[in-house]
DNA sequence: GCGATTGTCTAGCAGTGCTAGAGTTTGGGC
DNA sequence: GCCCAAACTCTAGCACTGCTAGACAATCGC
């Protein structure tokens, strides 16, 4: 038997549960995930360090997972599109996956970055990776798959354009590579993918 | 004038600043980067912490610098070879340079993300990038060049061949690759650049 | 041997993630 | 309406981080 004034509580802790991941969200892509600490975090909900802890008992690693599976969430759904664009050529489909994801790194650096370059607790490449961290590579496969002229080792060649595609952001954001001559590299990747 | 006394004081303050680095080198190849204190430095070549702080006043972010750049000078000679292997293919070419770098990555992958993952002082995509730092992306252009059929836009494939295993690399250390499907991924590469 | 330069150390600041234990608010049974 | 236990939240503190000011000691050129 759950009592309103349960059910009132539980419904405030999801709440205050949320307002932390938004509020870790905003400070990382404003400032930078150094930046995201317990104690600004506190600040922030206005409350104490502790009640952090209560939510997420794993500790910040565990608030950066949070933040990292909204991310994933957004970008199947970013990507979901290219999957079957109608009357589109194979390089068509290929480009729209490809500047599709470009877009999503570019428009949230720091969670891309709690998705795929910070520790975070959740089993990738496993049996209980999350459906959802799994639906972003499905989008991958599934364009490809939905070409007229499909490539022969689909699954690899799925990973290899999304490490190709990974390589690209990171070595952007990491400063290594020049900013410009980005639609060059886009367009250099996809005649390499569909030819 | 230099004093003999000045010329061993220098000497020995080379030989320190040395150890220094192959310290951070080695422990963070066996431990980590976040196990690189200045602390743990400091004990590891018997002095006190404000010693570090006198070979590198930018503090730690300079020493994993000094790691970064031994590994650029490492990774040119390792894959200098791969510009001119006689008699081979240019898919035995490509996949030459490909392994080279993989190699060189899984050998020392701490040395590899202060090379393109962590924050370094060095300027990249710019005119006063060190030239050993170009280098390594050099060989991956000279490679390119010497292939009996070399792609049209060559400095943007050899960007694009860079992203991509520098992709395979990263999705794979950060655990979001499976382990296995390695050789796989660099012949579906090497067929995406060479037809 | 003396004096100034160089080198080195101790001690400390402000910050981090995280937690034990004290104190307060809350809610349900009477 | 009251009381007591359960749930909650806070203060304070630990051990660590990068980094630095200022005291002290060794060294070297004269």
């Amino acid at each position: 038997m759950t009592t309103p004034a349960a059910a009132r509580r539980a419904r405030q802790l999801k709440e205050r549960r949320s307002q932390i991941v938004g509020a870790a969200r905003t400070l990382a892509e404003t400032e930078g995930w150094d930046a995201v600490t317990i104690r600004r975090l506190a600040d922030a909900i206005e409350y104490s360090q502790p009640v952090l802890y209560g939510h997420f008992p794993q500790g910040r690693t565990e608030i950066v997972t949070a933040v990292a599976l909204e991310g994933f969430e957004e970008l199947a759904t970013a990507l979901a599109p290219s999957a079957d664009v109608p009357v589109a050529s194979d390089a068509e489909r290929v480009r729209a996956l490809v500047t599709a994801y470009l877009g999503f790194a570019e428009r949230h650096p720091a969670t891309y970055d709690a998705m795929f370059l910070l520790p975070v607790l959740v089993p990738f490449a496993s049996d209980e990776t999350p459906a959802i961290v799994r639906a972003g590579f499905e989008a991958i496969e599934g364009a490809l798959h939905s070409l007229d002229d499909p490539p022969a080792d689909l699954p690899t060649t799925a990973e290899v354009l999304w490490g190709a595609v990974h390589g690209i952001v990171a070595l952007r954001r990491a400063g290594r590579f020049p900013a410009a001559h980005q639609e060059e590299r886009v367009e250099t990747l996809v005649r390499l993918v569909v030819r």
